[in-house]
RNA sequence: GCACCCAUAGCUCAGCUGGAUAGAGCGCUGCCCUCCGAAGGCAGAGGUCUGAGGUUCGAAUCCUCAUGGGUGCGCCA
């Protein structure tokens, strides 16, 4: 039940009769007809931009147009006064039992509430962290799994049929610098000192990986060149570290549907006949590109190479897919899993980057625009950097890395709920500090903690109208008598409630799941403060131990909130607390 | 040099496909514990929304330019 759009769908209807009266002119578009609450509650719940829209394509003055809207909105028993003010806004108070119906709603509907149809059961996929199969994830990887897999569940409440992917990058020379990386630690498994130089990756992380590498192996490719143990040593590699990655993902509650691997797409003409397709549609061609101006490489010279022309649809220049010497640049498998992927027949790519591939956006929209001839939508949202603080000091080591801070060093300090919330309440291209000692403070500059605090105080105030003898199970509140809920502190709450809804579809529709986490904090705050009004007003306790009606009513109106939340930290992935401890 | 992202209160940040007097937390000031939990509550001060133009009935939001910051820029992935 979404209010808003009810209401919305009420305007329209009203418009509709104007013009059959022939006080509005047909042909009229609605489109951009908006039922949004006010900046200010003092002005209303809800208002309309209706006659300021229409009042140029009518030719008629909106305040016009809104006083005979108001007139006709003010007939419907769910309006209680329709006001025009200001240009010609509509501010409209709604009944009191619109509200005390809503919470009903929310109690009868429980976790669904505020699930929308907008996605209309389209296809998507999200593809996110999809790091390469080198090591452990670091915080980067750990801000663009949470947003991606944040954002997963939001489309899926907002009625997409989604599908959550990992693009392993197990085909290129960084797999090989971990074969070789893997043969050190191999080596020093069997008793031998190794020096890790350039170009190698001297992480403790393969030390049981080269452990591992002997018991199976023995002593077979000690003493032995590369093309003897390169590729099993990689294949071997490569399944380790995705183990790896597999726990990573898991101690985030992070689970994807399909790992897709890079390495499937050679060998199988999968590449081949991508840039076939591009080069059946004109768009491959062999050139020189002109060098970067003002950062000229010292080694820079014009080589021929095959390029895909990607400003055709939209991109700067053209973007090679072979090297000089006639191998596939990384761009060339991209392009043939993007095409994979259109061919699945999804309806929209989101694709989730670090901010440090900004620059690979406009050539990966131009190969999906291309390979679908614009059919497929693609987004791309890029995380930013997550800057790490302890006791206000950057931190920058990790102990198990040696390099970066994993994302193990992460959850194991904070735990997955913190991480997760705190990833999410900043908009993905922003910056965010992550200081591991404000993040686990208890205080309400703590969004966490005043969530979770917001929820457990539900639970604890139902398990004290319990003690009370006063039942509030859900089936009993679900009949409450909720016209007692009246004072403007409860239906201030309600009216928050009345916002899920509507926020979860602009959310879904921006793709922005951090719309969530604010949405949140709000409620919370709006439940908190109600709370502590039953400090002045005793009236407005949540348990009134002589009045048992009333109790449920509150309690019901209190575990509507609780509902809301918890469903709004499921999308985030984060387990509601049900006590502070 | 070019592209992308960003610029909102002292600080950290929200701001709804363009809407009314631009919001929150922290910090600051002042009140409030006989009170379902003061790990708090209530109230107040604090803004030329980086600047200049433009579009519009209406701009923090859209467009152009400028300034400042971040990221990236053939044969890495």
């Amino acid at each position: 039940m979404n209010l808003f759009s009810e209401i919305r769908a009420l305007v329209i209807t009203q418009l509709t009769a104007l013009q059959a009266e022939g006080t509005l002119p047909e042909g009229l578009d609605f489109t951009n007809v908006a039922v949004e609450p006010p900046r200010d509650a003092a002005h209303g719940d809800m208002a309309t931009n209706a006659a300021m829209v229409l009042a140029k394509p009518a030719k008629m003055k909106p305040r016009d147009i809104a006083e005979a809207l108001a007139g006709k909105l003010a007939e419907d028993a769910r309006v209680e006064t329709a006001e025009v003010a200001g240009p010609g806004f509509l501010n409209l108070r709604l009944a009191t039992g619109l509200w005390q119906g809503l919470v009903k709603s929310v109690l009868d509907t429980g976790a669904g509430f505020g699930r929308s149809d907008m996605g209309q059961g389209k296809r998507v996929n999200i593809e996110y962290v999809s790091a390469n199969p080198t090591g452990p994830l670091h915080v980067g990887h750990t801000r663009g799994a949470v947003f991606g897999d944040a954002l997963a569940s939001l489309l899926d409440f907002a009625g997409y049929d989604v599908t959550r992917e990992y693009y392993i990058n197990d085909g290129g020379a960084q797999v090989d610098v971990l074969a070789r990386s893997v043969y050190l630690r191999y080596l020093e498994a069997h008793g031998q000192e190794v020096a890790f130089e350039d170009g190698t990756y001297p992480g403790d992380y393969l030390i049981p990986v080269g452990e591992a590498l002997k018991d199976k192996v023995g002593d077979a490719f000690v003493d032995k060149g590369e093309q003897f143990w390169l590729a099993e040593i990689r294949e071997f590699a490569t399944e380790k570290m995705m183990d790896l990655i597999r726990e990573d993902l898991k101690a985030l509650k992070i689970e994807m549907d399909v790992f897709y691997s890079e390495k499937s797409l050679y060998g199988t003409g999968q590449i081949e006949a991508a840039l076939k397709s591009l080069e059946d549609k004109g768009l491959i061609y062999e050139g020189v590109l002109e060098p970067p101006k003002g950062k000229t490489p010292e080694d820079w010279e014009p080589r021929e190479q095959t390029l895909f022309k990607s400003s055709d649809h939209g991109d700067d220049v053209d973007r090679p897919v072979k090297k000089s010497d006639g191998s596939w640049t990384y761009f060339a498998p991209d392009i043939a899993y993007h095409y994979d992927k259109v061919q699945r027949g999804f309806d929209l790519l989101i694709d989730i980057f670090g901010a440090d591939h900004g620059g690979y956006v406009k050539r990966m929209k131009a190969a999906v625009s291309a390979l679908s001839d614009g059919q497929t939508a693609i987004d791309i949202k890029l995380t930013q950097l997550v800057k790490l603080f302890k006791n206000g000091e950057p931190f920058k080591m990790s102990k198990r890395a040696g390099t970066f801070v994993t994302l193990r060093d992460v959850v194991e300090q904070v735990g997955p709920d913190v991480t997760r919330f705190v990833m999410l309440t900043r908009k993905n291209d922003a910056p965010l500090d992550f200081d591991f000692d404000k993040v686990l403070e208890q205080s309400k500059d703590n969004p966490v903690f005043y969530v979770q605090y917001a929820h457990a105080r539900v639970c604890s105030a139902i398990k004290k109208a319990t003690d009370a003898g006063i039942d509030v199970t859900d089936a009993t509140i679900a009949g409450a008598d909720l016209t007692k809920l009246s004072d403007p502190a409860e239906l201030t709450v309600a009216r928050k409630l009345a916002e899920w809804p509507r926020l979860v579809e602009i959310a879904g529709r921006t793709n922005e799941p951090h719309r969530v986490a604010f949405y949140l904090y709000e409620l919370a705050s709006d439940l908190h403060s109600l709370y502590h009004s039953g400090k002045d007003n005793a009236d407005l306790r949540f348990v009134q131990e002589d009045n048992a009606a009333a109790t449920q009513a509150k309690i019901a109106l209190a575990r509507a909130v609780a509902i809301v939340i918890s469903a709004g930290l499921g999308i985030l992935g984060v387990t509601p607390a049900q006590e502070m401890r």
